[in-house]
DNA sequence: CTTGACCCTAAAGCAACTTCAGGGTGTTTA
DNA sequence: TAAACACCCTGAAGTTGCTTTAGGGTCAAG
């Protein structure tokens, strides 16, 4: 099948594909040599679910890349699998746990403002210009909230 | 001051206070004429903590910029940053919403496999070959997980 | 007068894609 | 049969919030 059907049957767009095949976690398709078209199997078909999945779960390129290669030697322990997944669930419970504190301290801040006042007196910005205090050191400013802005990352 | 006394006092990188003055976030700092360096004002590190404190709150730059216009225009009423505040709150609850959904898929899916197994039994390789089920369909995976992989950005 | 701490700029790197620019291929339809 | 339109190709730049690197001045102390 040529990319765009690929894409379409997985859901994702033509240039994921292509980047996928850049990046290495896709072999690099046989080409037609007619028009130098792609062409896919169902092997890549597999290989493209198998990494949606992950991407699903969060996980990243170079995780992802752990997993197809463990996929492709069945004879290999798979407790580096085991490991990856067990870090994995902890690197998005740490994450929630920042949100968790990063909501409260959030919600703290709107309570400091109730009408609708001029900003001169509103006690948001009051509160937003004083300097760090213990609470908020807690948080890990380094990992900023994926998606807090909510670019539409979707295919058209 | 100078921008590296600036940077002690804020707690962050002299590169952090550049890139912020090329953002528009800071205002370009008057420089000393012999050796063209950077001077900051009071205003300079009232200005840089209030911005601090907002990405410590996981807002964008975008959103800090709305804020600081705010901050100098007094008489202006303060409901857009109410509203600021509470969609900002919103996307925070939304992305932990996800975080959870994804928690619970990690988990299930590392119940798969308890024993050390060759990867060939291994049920989370198995499980992960499937494509997307519904519950699956509910994550966005636009908004990967920030700090999944823990980059520490420590200002060495 | 050299060493070390501090300042400067411009450009590239990170993650995972998307978007854009510029240009072929292939099928359909007027 | 030629224009129109859908689909394919490559390479480079844009996104976010910084950090890192390269290459080079400034300044105070010893």
């Amino acid at each position: 099948m040529k990319i765009g059907e690929l894409a379409k049957q997985v859901g994702v767009t033509v240039e994921t594909i292509r980047y996928y095949e850049n990046e290495g976690l896709l072999h690099a398709a046989l080409r037609n040599p007619a028009n130098n078209y792609r062409r896919y199997d169902q092997g890549h078909l597999e290989r493209l679910i198998f990494i949606r999945r992950c991407r699903t779960l969060a996980m990243t390129h170079n995780e992802i890349k752990v997993l197809l290669q463990a996929r492709i030697q069945p004879d290999d322990s798979c407790e580096t699998i085991n490991e990856l997944i067990d870090e994995h669930i902890h690197h998005v419970q740490a994450r929630m746990a920042e949100l968790t504190i990063l909501e409260t301290q959030l919600i703290e801040l709107r309570g400091q403002c109730h009408a609708a006042l001029t900003t001169r007196d509103c006690g948001i910005l009051r509160e937003l210009d004083q300097p760090t205090d213990e609470l908020t050191e807690a948080l890990v400013v380094q990992s900023h909230v994926a998606g807090s802005q909510c670019k539409t990352h979707q295919p058209k």
